[in-house]
DNA sequence: TCTCTTTGCTACATCGATTGTGCAACCGTT
DNA sequence: AACGGTTGCACAATCGATGTAGCAAAGAGA
């Protein structure tokens, strides 16, 4: 084995077997059978591929074939449980199949998802699943000219499946929990609750909003737009306006819903440099799970979303060929706060 | 455009620009002026492949040229912050050289991560980053056996570039900082310093293990084997060895090193059900960084280990084309409990 | 006008695997 | 012995892009 021997190919093989490309094509796959090509000849060629360490080009096999084994996914970015709990049970899945998952990261920008759209396409990956979507529409225009199945996950599209956790019915119950357990009833500013963080225009935190509006509109206090503060998800903006939220009040509000975890990073920013005695007065709830965040000085009430089943269900759709337009929902789960939680690969640790 | 219109290729271009294939080609890359094709005729061509919406297929190129533009990197698993900063910075930096990143997790399993590096290999990746290898010297004659250049990210190998935190100055500094801050000085087994999690056979831990022991051997206080605990990666285990050693110990010890993220989730399972006192009795420091966890209900001092910084240097090293066995060190950084740290990506969020 | 160079482009082989088609060799019948 | 059927394999086209080699036309120089 010669320090920079090339990867062997079918022709080495064959070659060293006697037997054509054809075969040793033929043999290495799944078509021998049908192909009839001898068991006796397939074994040779088996063997001597191994001794080569054959493995095939999948840069000619996907150029011939028009597919890649490649499958694609787009997340915002990849510093979040949330989204990295999506990568973990993607990438299983994609294995499980004999897939090779590729996990680019959009970082919210729209730009910059419509670029890995389109490289994507270059690979042709054979399906591609789209987390947090910043622009549907045109993701989906691009996969239909290119003819790949895609499948939209948390954020849903307008012209393809897609797989969004059941987020009204999560915020509805974090913001009962938040109003059952908040530690002054009232109807003073400072009494009420306030939700920050998120992106008003983007679905989940629209659903979200209206969720935590409708629940608070049951209960009789109807919240005021100041009480809805969708400052974007950066931590920066959302300690920002905690602390000016504080300013405003005199202290915390009774009940804080936050809506994603990287919001929670900068909610924690503020909340930590206050006294204990102040955090007392409020009770906080968040949108997504983190195991850390379960543990913090104050309870923080959580909404699990169901990654691994978002995921389960995209393949599904995959699975079974569904291209058009369906809105499937998985159930988020609600944990409290102090609770060990074991994730699906928590063994691998 | 009809809706099953196939992706149109540099044929399908040449076709309607009355150029032959070659040209178009040349027109589309960087060659046309080596290539002498007239400026005219590029704009024309190139105005009907946008009109078109051509892109070049990877696979066909890839096959042709040899190289697939795709750049793999092996992280243990998603589910983790310091591995996930390695995986957007990899992105991050891949993104800028225009090449399309492919992240995959080994779960920890040599058998695992040897699949992935065939695969990779057979994706014809440009070169391959492998962070947390399990069998480093198998990774390397594979990547030697198809030519293909990698480096090694926080755990070193044998026989390529490495590049790894310095995990014996980043632990030497934490177990200082407990021994300085531990609430009570004595000998007793309550009163020393534990180390739990890890695997006492990986380089990282290994080093940390070292540094733990020179420091309390510096301090005067040789620690005892049952002082160091490398029960593996996995919470559940830390968990179940946490609560061993408080019911061996009658309580807390005066100091604990935890060895990773994932071994600090275990740890909160139990401490969290502990009283208030029993904690203060006891300061938790951890190797590795989690915003959340810089907020917990205890301070924890945590080692941050530079992401960003490790994965320069190995896109370092590529670029320069360094092969050999090397060993580059980048410093960690310890943050004190309870301080807001941006991450390079923070802004996105 | 004839040669020589430059310009602008085309033809064709190539990368490695897959697959439709074809063709010997061999078998068993009648 | 002639025939139809099967078995086992080889040949060659193909996927789309690249790059070498080469050719015709235009320009330059004598």
């Amino acid at each position: 084995m010669t320090r920079t021997s090339r990867k062997s190919t079918i022709y080495d093989i064959a070659r060293l077997s006697g037997a054509s490309p054809s075969t040793v094509s033929a043999a290495l796959g799944e078509s021998w059978r049908t192909r009839r090509i001898a068991e006796s000849t397939v074994e040779t060629i088996r063997k001597i591929a191994a001794e080569q360490g054959y493995s095939a080009n999948m840069q000619a096999r996907g150029l011939r074939k028009a597919r890649s084994g490649l499958v694609g996914m787009i997340i915002p970015l990849h510093d979040n449980r949330f989204f990295t709990a999506l990568s973990q049970s993607f990438e299983a899945f994609a294995r499980e199949r004999g897939l090779v998952p590729v996990i680019a990261s959009s970082l919210r920008e729209p730009e910059e998802e419509r670029r890995i759209v389109e490289t994507l396409i270059s690979y042709a990956v054979d399906f591609l699943f789209i987390a947090g979507a910043t622009d549907p529409d045109t993701v989906s225009r691009m996969c239909r000219k290119a003819n790949l199945r895609h499948i939209f996950v948390d954020l849903p599209g307008n012209d393809a499946p897609s797989v969004v956790s059941d987020n009204h019915k999560g915020a509805a119950d974090l913001t009962r929990r938040l109003l059952a357990d908040r530690p002054v009833t009232g109807a003073t500013p400072r009494e009420r609750l306030y939700l920050i963080g998120g992106d008003a225009g983007d679905y989940a935190t629209g659903r979200r909003i209206e969720a935590f509006r409708d629940v608070l509109t049951e209960a009789g206090m109807p919240p005021e737009p100041a009480q809805i503060i969708a400052c974007g998800y950066a931590p920066r903006s959302a300690m920002r306006e905690i602390a000016a939220l504080y300013d405003r009040l005199g202290g915390l509000p009774a009940g804080i819903f936050v809506n994603s975890l990287t919001v929670l990073e900068g909610v924690l920013g503020h909340l930590s440099g206050l006294p204990p005695e102040a955090l007392r007065a409020s009770v906080i709830g968040c949108y997504d799970y983190d195991p850390f965040a379960a543990w913090l000085q104050f309870p923080v009430h959580m909404v699990r979303q169901d990654a691994h089943g978002l995921i389960r269900e995209a393949y599904r759709m995959i699975d079974n060929d569904v291209r058009d337009l369906t809105l499937t929902m998985v159930e988020p789960e609600q944990i409290a706060p102090r609770t060990f939680y074991d994730s699906p690969f928590a063994d691998r640790g």
